[in-house]
DNA sequence: AATCCGTGGAA
DNA sequence: TTTCCAAGGAT
């Protein structure tokens, strides 16, 4: 279906609208799109924008950073959270190096078997910086097409098969415009069909939405588990990295001791740490990053 | 398929 | 203060 009553009013918008972004800039690199993407799974765009920026100004290219070691570009990661992606970031730049001269893949495919790419990160910079046509099924594509199409508040835990049909069946049919279509509809989940209070006075396409037609029902899908955080390991395992990332070089076990009194749960999350390749131990009671 | 994996700002 | 959640991926 080429043609949706949605696309030129969500365009119009996007192109009003949108945001500055260096990783959207005409000149950004494709490997600029990717550093991008990684950071941002499930990381909010302001604390992503001075990352980004370091980490480009000081590995230009993948070749720059496969030449580094991993524990730099954990370092360089800082606070962004879920330190395994920038192993995995790391990792797909070896990668690229090996299998790609260096130059980030435009097939999909390619893109889908780099480390830390998954089926939305490969549709995203194939689409952004390829201008490739592909269904872009991020939280904020899910939330608009869930409104606007489903007429229900909010998408379920997972992509559905039939979501990502209805994804595929509003691509319009040029691949430039398929591409302008995927960033403007995650742009305007991003800013204004957002989670928790959707500014509809400011939406395009709100004489359009289901979910406003039926009055804006209330979620009423499967419970939306919330995380845990206190006690658990993951914030322990970030007690623990953020004392080896703080430190310049090897830190001894009485300093993690300070930053996690439980004992046996520590020794699992440095052990942890260990297997992911996110530390490393340098003595009989010292780590480091690697 | 369900769980795990960080962080910090905003409501 | 507590809760929610922000451009997911790997297992």
């Amino acid at each position: 279906m080429p043609e949706s009553p949605l696309h030129a009013p969500i365009l119009s918008w996007y192109a009003a609208h949108q945001r500055d972004l260096p990783w959207r800039r005409p000149d950004a690199s494709p490997w600029s799109v990717l550093v991008s993407e990684l950071m941002l799974q499930q990381t909010p765009v302001a604390r992503v924008l001075p990352v980004h920026e370091a980490w480009l100004e000081r590995w230009p290219t993948p070749a720059a950073l496969a030449a580094e070691t991993t524990g730099e570009a954990v370092r360089m990661w800082g606070r962004l959270g879920y330190p395994r992606r920038a192993l995995r970031l790391h990792a797909a730049a070896v990668a690229i190096l090996e299998r790609h001269g260096g130059s980030v893949p435009e097939d999909h495919a390619d893109l889908l078997a780099l480390p830390g790419v998954g089926e939305y990160t490969a549709a995203a910079v194939a689409s952004f910086a390829f201008g490739q046509r592909h269904a872009v099924m991020d939280t904020n594509v899910r939330r608009v097409l869930a409104r606007a199409v489903t007429g229900v508040a909010l998408p379920g835990p997972s992509v559905t098969a039939a979501e990502r049909r209805l994804a595929v069946s509003l691509l319009p049919d040029a691949d430039d415009v398929a591409a302008t279509w995927a960033v403007a509809v995650m742009e305007l989940g991003a800013l204004v069909c957002t989670a928790t209070s959707p500014a509809c006075g400011e939406c395009p396409v709100r004489d359009r939405c289901a979910w406003v037609a039926a009055g804006a029902p209330a979620y009423d899908g499967p419970a939306r588990r919330t995380q845990a955080w206190d006690g658990t390991d993951r914030q322990c395992r970030g007690r623990l990295m953020a004392v080896l990332r703080e430190s310049s070089g090897p830190v001894h076990v009485s300093s993690l001791e300070a930053a996690w009194p439980g004992t046996e749960q520590r020794e699992r999350c440095l052990a942890g740490l260990l297997v992911d390749g996110l530390a490393v131990r340098v003595g009989p009671e010292t780590y480091a990053l690697p």
